[in-house]
DNA sequence: TTGACAAATTAGCTTTGCCTAACTATAATA
DNA sequence: TATTATAGTTAGGCAAAGCTAATTTGTCAA
């Protein structure tokens, strides 16, 4: 079954607290999610169970290839429509909110029109919003 | 508390399916939805509830003044990203679905912004795509 | 007027994803 | 080493929003 908005959340937050620090823990994710130390656990607990996740020898979460391939997808969603936003002129607290929500919902066809279309009007899409 | 994605679509699917028909009645909007009796019931009573929809003496589903303004503001939601889609080469089906989902995440300042963007280029929002 | 079908509601189940409370395990320091 | 703090898990609850089954309501035609 696809992934839920949830689960690509806490995908996504693996993602990007692994490139600021070596350990991501549960509890650094539950405090940047604002989530509870149970429904991290759970969570991570789904996200092991399907091959996306796991913990390292020292504790640590960890990605898998796949885990982390969709992550990486998510984040690109992410930051793209985030700057599609800020590009139409909208302030960048709101248009990382809705980046936020609609990373989840919009399909790879339409996700990759508005990609093609910014890179034509040569956009800086490399650069991270966050 | 705002409204959630599921009750948006009843209020979108009984303004769509007064535009066709004068009586629009419960088992219709399941019809439409793809839902069980029981759950479109449920969803008109927290409709009423929430004042946003109504029984006439016919025993017709309405909308409140209220009701309808919030549904005609998604309506327009779902036209105006349906058609931002296509304008980028999407096909229809993709386009709508996706609009579909959209809708009810976008905040007003984004979709604002696609909409004037979009009437810069002299996009014809107001026809209708469904 | 009554029998039958269509429409609506009630009751209760399921899943998702959050929560708190309580418990266990780990780790660090006195 | 023992105490204590931090991290993680288990157990159980709640709300949203679907579902089926069963009941009730309403309408209409024989």
């Amino acid at each position: 079954m696809a992934m839920q908005e949830s689960g690509e959340m806490y995908l996504e937050t693996i993602y990007v607290l692994s490139q600021k620090s070596t350990k991501v823990r549960a509890i650094d994710v539950g405090e940047y999610m604002g989530y509870s130390k149970p429904s991290v656990s759970r969570a991570l607990g789904l996200l092991k169970r399907d091959g996306l996740a796991r913990t390292d020898e020292f504790g640590a979460i960890k990605l898998t290839e796949e885990g982390e391939a969709k992550a990486k997808s998510i984040y690109e969603r992410h930051t793209v429509l985030s700057k599609l936003f800020m590009n139409l002129g909208v302030d960048e607290k709101t248009a990382t909110e809705d980046a936020c929500r609609i990373e989840h919902y919009i399909s790879d066809k339409s996700f990759n029109a508005i990609k093609a279309h910014m890179m034509q009007y040569g956009a800086d899409l490399d650069e991270a919003t966050e």
